[in-house]
DNA sequence: CCCCTTTTTCATTTTTTATTGAAAAAGCTG
DNA sequence: CAGCTTTTTCAATAAAAAATGAAAAAGGGG
């Protein structure tokens, strides 16, 4: 089979095998937590770099688009994940992996985690005022069921603190 | 405006206010830990139900296809969130919420989170090996991020147990 | 400022994931 | 075990999410 083009490019293509193992674990992880596969190639890329990257650079090793990459380096810019690396007498930015991987779980307890907790409470606390239209027996059940899941609730939240400190120290 | 047919059944077609805001809750969590919004209909409605409902009832209240209430079901039992109840004088089996939430937390984490951090510690493995192509440089900055990144993965491990415990008490 | 490079944005397209429902399978019941 | 009910399966379809890339914007130099 002659060098033909590969319509998935599953295959490196200039990708060592050390990147390839990278890029694939990083994209585990980041769809573990909501965010997508050009962002898990992006970063999984850059964390075995041994220098900082330009745009262009990223662009052309994983074969992603212009605009998966902006995206992508934005959203890592924005949970402190990547960093922008001055390099003297080059316009262009480089990025560079910040290896606090704690960032990643951090970012998602208080982004993610930690919100829905939030609201969740407030609206058992709806759901509270709405089981009294209820037969009595039923309310009674609805209260129990929903006092329980807002003490699990509590329970989760308490514990986000000491995760939190656990993961960062 | 007469009695319209809705086009999106955002609308509760016969949901009380309780049950709308009980499914809206579930479906956020359950999306959280990568389940789609059938599952989280189905619980949420059974999570506020005062008694056990057949699948046929489940399908016309929530307005869901037999196909994803099957599926839902069965999803939700395998993780132990609803059991089937038995009702004398129904062929049907009635599916009941397990009230027991922090199996959610627990089936994630034993199945989802616990593989993924097994399986980055032995691809760290493999790429501490790869990496001795490297020139020198390259190569002790490469092994020091692996390192760092495998002892980060070890620090969650050994804390997941914990979690459970908290969780589950 | 003007020109060229780099980056961002966002409407369109592609890919992935979830839902549907008909058909097959499995369960009861008498 | 025949006939009916209920449940599961799965190929087709619809919906949602992600990627693309052209166009606009932002950022330098000189």
């Amino acid at each position: 089979m002659p060098a033909a083009l590969k319509d998935t490019n599953l295959e490196a293509p200039g990708l060592t095998a050390l990147e390839v193992e990278s890029i694939e674990m990083f994209i585990g992880f980041f769809k573990l937590i909501g965010l997508q596969k050009s962002i898990g190639e992006i970063y999984g890329l850059l964390f075995v770099s041994p220098r900082a990257l330009p745009m262009d650079e990223i662009i052309d090793r994983l074969g992603i688009s212009l605009g998966a990459a902006s995206q992508g380096l934005k959203v890592l810019r924005s949970v402190g994940a990547v960093k922008a690396v001055y390099m003297p007498g080059d316009r262009r930015d480089h990025y560079a992996a910040d290896l606090e991987l704690s960032r990643f779980a951090t970012a998602f307890i208080k982004e993610e985690l930690q919100p829905r907790l939030d609201r969740a409470l407030e609206r058992i606390g709806a759901m509270e005022g709405m089981a009294g239209g209820m037969p009595a027996a039923d309310r009674r059940a609805a209260e129990e069921r929903l006092e329980r899941l807002k003490h699990w609730l509590e329970r989760g939240e308490k514990m986000l603190p000491w995760i939190l400190k656990f993961l960062v120290k």
